[in-house]
DNA sequence: AAAAGATGGTGAC
DNA sequence: TCACCCTCTTTTG
C-alpha cells in the first residue's frame, strides 16, 4: 500500500473523519500505550502529509509521527447498527476514535510522540514531495543532475524526491523510457523535467484512486471494471511488458527489486 | 506448516 | 553492504 499516494490519501480521510474533535486513543498493542493515555480526550487540528510521513498536530501543542514503512496498515471501522466499535485486534498500535468510527494503525516502523521540532527534523531531511503545493522541483532537478547514482536509486532517495516508492519508480522509468541505471547526472533537462512531471501525475492518480494505476486510462479495457493489480502497471510486477510483450528484466537496485523492459527503456 | 516476500527505512560496519 | 525491525498474505512443500 503505503508510497506517498497513501499517505495524502489518509491525510485527507484522517481530517474529515476524525479532525475538530476529542477522540478516544489506545494502544492495544501497547507500545505507543503511554503516549496514547496522554492524548486520550484530546482533538487533533490537522493532519499533515510530506512524502511518506504523516503528522497529526494535537491541540496539546505536540505531533504524532507515523511512518508505515513496509507493513504498516491503517484500517477504518465504523461502528455496527448499534453504534458499537469493533474491538481492536492486539497488534493495533494506535486506535483513534470517535463514536462512530474507529481508525486502526498495525505495523508502523515510527509512531511516536514529540514536540513541533520532531516534524521539522524529519522534513529537513526529505527532498521536494510532488504531492504538496510548496515542492520545489528545481530541488529534484538539482539532486538528480549532481549525482553520479543510477537514477533508479536516486528516485527512492527521499532526500532527492519524497514519496516515490518502488512501484513508481519503475513506472515512472518506464513511462519516460529511461533505462534505470544510467547515473543521474547523465540525464538531459528534458528527462528530468519529464521525470518530476510524471511522477506528479502518477502519484495525483494515486490519491484519487486511493491505489497505484500507472496504466493509462485510455488503455485499459472498460474503465469502469476494477483492474487487477497486475494490469495495473507497464512493468512492476510483471513478466512481461505491458506495452510490447518482451519479457521484463527484474534485478537487484538499491534494495529493491527494479523491474524494467529492455525495449522500452534505453 | 513453513517460508518467502511485500508499495520502507535505519544503524552498524 | 548487511542485519534488522514491523505485520500480513501468498506460495511452497
Amino acid at each position: 500500500m503505503p508510497e506517498g499516494h497513501t499517505i495524502h490519501r489518509l491525510a485527507r480521510d484522517h481530517t474529515r473523519l476524525l479532525a475538530g474533535r476529542p477522540l478516544v486513543a489506545r494502544s492495544p498493542q501497547g507500545r505507543f500505550a503511554a503516549s496514547a493515555a496522554r492524548l486520550d480526550g484530546h482533538v487533533v487540528e490537522r493532519f499533515e502529509a510530506y512524502g511518506k510521513h504523516l503528522f497529526q498536530w494535537w491541540d496539546t501543542g505536540e505531533v504524532v509521527h507515523v511512518h508505515l514503512g513496509l507493513f504498516g496498515k491503517v484500517r477504518v471501522r465504523p461502528a455496527d447498527g448499534h453504534g458499537v466499535l469493533p474491538e481492536a485486534p492486539p497488534s493495533v498500535r494506535l486506535r483513534l476514535a470517535t463514536d462512530t468510527v474507529a481508525v486502526d494503525l498495525t505495523g508502523p516502523t515510527d509512531c511516536s510522540l514529540g514536540p513541533p521540532e520532531l516534524r521539522d527534523r524529519i522534513v529537513a531531511r526529505l527532498g521536494p514531495d510532488p504531492l504538496r503545493r510548496d515542492a520545489d522541483p528545481e530541488r529534484f532537478d538539482a539532486g538528480v543532475a549532481r549525482s553520479r547514482a543510477p537514477i533508479g536509486a536516486l528516485l527512492l532517495d527521499q532526500s532527492v524526491v519524497a514519496g516515490v516508492g518502488n512501484v513508481y519508480r519503475a513506472e515512472a522509468l518506464f513511462v519516460c523510457g529511461i533505462h534505470p541505471e544510467r547515473p543521474g547526472r547523465e540525464l538531459v533537462d528534458a528527462e528530468r523535467a519529464a521525470l518530476w512531471a510524471t511522477v506528479v501525475s502518477m502519484l495525483r492518480q494515486g490519491v484519487k484512486d486511493n491505489r497505484i494505476v500507472t496504466v493509462d486510462r485510455a488503455e485499459l479495457g472498460r474503465p469502469r471494471t476494477r483492474v487487477p493489480r497486475r494490469e495495473a502497471t507497464y512493468a512492476y510486477g510483471r513478466d512481461h511488458c505491458r506495452r510490447c510483450g518482451a519479457a521484463i528484466a527484474r534485478w537487484q537496485l538499491a534494495n529493491r527489486t527494479m523491474y524494467a523492459c529492455p525495449g522500452c527503456q534505453r
